[in-house]
This record gives C-alpha cells, sequence and structure tokens, in this order.
DNA sequence: AATGAATGAGACTTCATTCAT
DNA sequence: AATGAATGAAGTCTCATTCAT
C-alpha cells in the first residue's frame, strides 16, 4: 500500500517483493531462493536469516495476499446499498482483484489446502465465525433474507455455494488469461445475474 | 480399484498407471520420469519407448480424463428426463467425478491453458461449436429455453456462466479435500438449487 | 555416383547414405544410430545387423569418402599439363570438394588418427609409397623438379609440406563457413600463387 | 608442468585445471561436468558457483589459450631481426606451441566458428584490424615488402595464405601425433622454405 | 546480518548396445 | 533379416538448504 523506495524498504519486504514480482512474471514453478536472492543483489543465504523456509515465506506471501482481499471486501460492504447491489459488486470486484494478481490468486487459491481447517479453507461448517469474508457475506445474505430480497436459507451453506461460483469464474478468468474484454463482462454480468436471481425467493 | 492385475498390463498402460498413481499420491510437482520408472521397476530409458517425453505422457493421461468426463456427460444428456433434471444430475455427476479422481481433475483443469485456444480452455466465444460437453451443455439449455422452462439468454453464455460455478464448486471440494459426508451433500444441493433457479424465467 | 532410386539401394547403402545426410545436416555430434534408423524406417537393432558398432559405420563412410577424393587427385594427374598446373588444380579441386562436402572433410580430415601408421595419417616418412595421393602429389613434384620447374628437394617430404598447406586452408574454410565468395577465391589464389612460388627454383 | 600445489589452488583454478586434463587425455568430446567434478573432488553442483555453465568454463579455457598464443607471437616480434627471420621464427613457435598443448589447440582452433566474426575465424576480411596476431603478421609482411624483401601484394590477405598454412602443419602434427623427431623437423624447416621463398620477388 | 562455498538429490533426456522373438 | 523392448551409463543443469567465516 506505502510506496516506499526499493532501496529504503526492511530486507524481508525486499525478499517478499521480489518474490511476488517473480511469482507474478513466471508463476510458483519459476520462484525459486536463488533467483529471489540474485533479484534484490543479496546472497541465497542471506534469506534464510529472515525467513526459516521457502514455505515461510509463501506463507508470508498468501497471508498477506488474503489480507488484502478481505480488506477489499470489507471496504465494499462499508460502502452501503442493497444485499443485492453489494453482492453484485463484491463478485466484481473479486473477480478483477483476480485477474490483476494472477499468479498471488492461484498461489493462494489453486493450491491444496494441507491440513483441511487450515489457510483458505472455505467450504467446512463453521467458517462464518472464523473467516472475515464468509462472516460478511453470510451476514450479508442473511440481511437480505431479512429483508425479504432473498429466499430464507442457511446463510453460511449459501454464503459457501455462491463463494464457490465466483471463486469458479475468477479461476478460469486467470487460467486461461486473454479473453475479449466485451465477453469477458458479458460473462460476468451472466454470472452474477444467475446467481442474485437465484437466491431471489 | 476394478482392474487390477497390474503385471500382466502392457507396459505403456503400466506407466501410465504409475504416473496416475505418483499424481493421485503427490500431484502434479510429484510426478518425475525417475519415480515411475522406479515404481514399476524399469529403466528411466525405456519410458520413452512408449512416450516421446514427458509432455506425451501427460498429454495421454489428460486425453484420456477428458474423454471419461465427456463420456459422463453424454451418457446422462442421453438417459433423458427435464432439462433442469439433467442439468442436476450432470452438476452431481461432474462434482462426484472430480472427488473420485481428484489428481486427475486437478491435472486437467487446474493447470494454466497455454494457448487460450488449445486444451480445455471454456470461457472462449465459440466454445460450445469446439467442445462436446459445451455444445451438449448450450443445447441442454437452449431447450430449456425452449420450452419456456428456462428464461430467454444466449445459451453459449449462460453454459459457460453455469459451468464456471460447477467447475468453483468442484475445484474447492477437491482442493479442500474432506468434508463431513452431509454437509458436502448440502452444498452440492445448494449450489444445484441457485443455478437452477438462477435460470428460471 | 550412380543415382540408384533410395527404396531399391541395399540396406547397407541406405544405411550409409542415412548416416552421410545425418553428418552432412549437423556434424558428427549429431550422428546417433537412432537418427539414422528412423530416417530409414527401421529398427536400431536391424543396423547392428549390418555394421558391428558405431567406429564400423563410420569407418566405412569415412573409408569411401578418402575413394572419392582419390579419383578426383587421380582424374586431374591424368588430364595432362604442366605440374605447375596440375599442382594449382589440384589445390582448387581439394579445397572445392571439401567445401562441397564439409562434414565428411571433418569427420574424414579433422579428428584424431588413433595409430599414426593407419588412416589418413600423411606426415609419417614412406607415405609416398602406402597412400596413393601423397604418391600421386610426390611424383608430379619429381617430374616438376626433373624438368627444372621445381627446385630440387625430397619430393616427398615437399609433398607433405604442399598438403599441410593445403589442408590447412581447406580446414579453414570448411570451420569458418560462410565468406564473401571473391575473398574466398583471392584467397586460394593468394595460396595457389605462394606455393608454386615457393617451389620454384 | 611448474606451478603445481593442486591442493592449495583457488576452486576456479582447480576446475579449469581438471578440465584441461581432461581435455588433454580424452579431446573435448570427453570433457563432463561429471568428470570435472570428480576428479577434484567436488559435487557437481559446486562447478555451476564457479562457471555459469559448461560454455562458460570452456570460453575461459579457449580465452586463456589464445591470450597465450597472442603473447607468444608479440614477443617474438618485439624480438626484432629480419621480416623473414621472425616469420621463420614465429612458424616454429606456433607448431611448438601446438604440439605442447594439443588439447587446447584443437579445443581452440578445430573447432567449427559459429558466427563468422565472432572466435577464432581469421579468414574474414577486415580481420587484421580485429585480431591482434594478423595485425602483427600483416605488418610484419608489409614490412617486409616495403623493404624489397618479399612481393607486393595485399599484406592481409597474404597473411592469412600464410596463416592457413602454418595452422595445416600445426593441426597435422597434432592430430598425426608422435613423428621421429628429425622428420618432424625436417617437414617444418621444409614448410618455412616454401612459404619464405613463395613471398620472395 | 550477510556471504561464499558446497552439497545431495533430483529433474529430463539421449546414447550405443543387447537380447529374445 | 528385422523388430520391440529394455538397459546402464552418461549428459547438463536447478533446487532448497547448510555451514564456516
Amino acid at each position: 500500500m506505502s510506496t516506499d523506495a526499493q532501496d529504503t524498504a526492511s530486507t524481508p519486504t525486499r525478499i517478499r517483493r521480489a518474490a511476488e514480482e517473480i511469482l507474478a512474471e513466471g508463476g510458483y514453478e519459476a520462484l525459486s531462493m536463488r533467483k529471489i536472492a540474485s533479484r534484490i543483489g543479496l546472497s541465497q543465504a542471506a534469506i534464510y536469516r529472515h525467513y526459516k523456509d521457502k514455505d515461510e515465506l509463501v506463507g508470508t506471501i498468501v497471508a498477506a495476499g488474503y489480507a488484502e482481499l478481505v480488506a477489499l471486501v470489507e471496504r465494499l460492504n462499508e460502502k452501503g446499498g442493497s444485499p443485492a447491489e453489494i453482492l453484485a459488486h463484491t463478485v466484481r470486484a473479486y473477480v478483477g482483484w483476480a485477474e490483476e494478481r494472477p499468479e498471488l490468486f492461484k498461489a493462494l487459491l489453486l493450491r491444496e489446502v494441507r491440513p483441511a481447517s487450515a489457510g483458505v479453507a472455505g467450504l467446512a461448517p463453521g467458517v462464518a465465525r472464523r473467516r472475515r469474508t464468509f462472516g460478511l457475506l453470510a451476514d450479508l445474505l442473511a440481511r437480505g433474507m431479512e429483508e425479504g430480497l432473498f429466499a430464507r436459507a442457511d446463510p453460511e451453506l449459501t454464503a459457501q455455494a455462491v463463494w464457490t461460483s465466483i471463486f469458479g469464474l475468477a479461476a478460469r478468468l486467470v487460467l486461461e488469461g486473454e479473453l475479449p474484454r466485451e465477453h469477458r463482462e458479458a460473462l460476468i454480468e451472466r454470472q452474477v445475474n444467475i446467481i442474485v436471481r437465484g437466491l431471489s425467493p
């Protein structure tokens, strides 16, 4: 968020940034300690002073990316509007974020979730209490149900179903890359439309 | 599960099977010619008699997996029923298939699509003509629209939107692994419900 | 020399031809039994029916190439003319042959000579008796000396010295590849001139 | 021969030495990173810390060899004497150097010259300006021409013709290996004689 | 806090050759 | 006379990580 000059940033930050750059340029497979080190003019060994191992480094990046995504969703919820509007905005914002940072999205969401409870797992029951985004989404849906805008149903379960839909769209867009702008937008709107209508009473 | 008799199978088959096993156990990153060879007690070089290189081997596996999926969808469409029923069956079958062969699903659908036109790309315009599954899905939706069951809209675009939803659900289930059976089913039904209602006029 | 149709030629011949083609296209390093076999639609193992091993195959090719070169030099000597003229023609023909079949030239002359006595070794004493080309060259020089055209000296030693000069020119032309036509010719003529004048009394 | 103490030398030096040894024993084809590593009791990967890849390692060796050769020729030109004498000394020194370091000579001069302009290419026009040895040789010949010792001709072209002759002699001596000392010397002197007389007015 | 050096494992691929059929 | 299958060795290179300084 803060745009420090690269040279004055702390070493861990510079490492993280370099890693993100490489991730963005060449994908996860291209990310190696060697490349990170050479990009910031540091020895490979130096990285281990700041991050226990590659897993920890990747973990940090992923966590930061996740926080970004959470902030994005929070902001939308604070802006106000009808639940359906907020939902539509959220879909667009989520997809847009994925397309802007495709490699981060992949690193974040297209990887195995080791212990099912940890990380970005979103399908387990009770997730609305543990994960901020799901809590917000479930609350939003619950409000819509109370207002008679959406059909009554389990808000958490519904949040999960909606999320998998959005996630699927974002994932395909990221994985398939370039698509005609017009078609891409039509697709998003069609999806938004199906979801919103699908929730209606 | 069903066709054992590993020792009597042809070498290419044994190679393919070993590759799928490794894929299933450790994911794509774990797949190496070395491991395949040692697993079936063959020299590394021997593999190259049967598959030009790693790409060809993976390609064969992926193609077979895709064919399986196509056959599955075709069978459902032939069985008859209302478009909404067929659609619901398709979602369940697709998700079920993904969960049964998680690593194949990942190898097939969670990888980058290099030239957007090739491979499993599903979002490009005109895909209904090129890809059997999309053609079937678009036809199904068109029929539903004609019958007044679904709201009128571009069938291909709608097929793509529906597919990304289903794909998203399958992908999350595969990536997150174990989930309570009951919850898993509730989730699928909720998703089916949203999609079908989302399409209704 | 005889231009048989490839299909009717004997298998050993087809093998040899394929090997020469590969040699010409990609150099010695590119020559492999696998490539030869695939080029003529034969199994690798089949080659071993006709040639004991790679060495024998290469040996055969080299021998044939050498015979070609010998025939070339013989023809020039039979055509008549003054020794100086024949010598000049020989230089031009030798260099021209090398440039026409660069890979054969390299396989023939730019490789180690294992037992110093064998193969294409040309510097050992007595070579004029053992090797046809050297015999011809030495005879030519001897005739020139008798005619008072060339300064008197050991004909064999002189033949060797002259040959290394020509060989050096041919080798450099082959190794350095493309050169402006004009410059190439000027270079050859300059070399011919130096040699002929260098032999003059 | 002179600077032993292999154990105390720096790793890059030890790598280079091992490479040269292997080159000397088995030629370029025998040179492999594996062999180098095992010879100095290092892991293969360790070599890559000191040389980017095989090309860089070979390049370093070749460059050093070339520098050696240049220094040799320079020294002879500085020692003084008549152009004919210097030329004769140069031929002897060049051939002697080739015989002392046969594998280096082969690695340096018996390899393909990829882009005709680069590397050790000597036949292209204008080489006298680009390559120190050729410049020296051309200057030497020009001086001889001015002094009326050599017939007037293009000095660069003449230098190239002379060089190919010398190169041819050195190459054959290196390729054919052992030769009776006496015969070898007679051969060199005969070649020197032909060249010097060939240049005379 | 950082470095240079090294490691061991592993990646894919190609080679000449052999053997049973 | 030929094939398909297999082998063992070798090739270059990259990786995450460790350790002494």
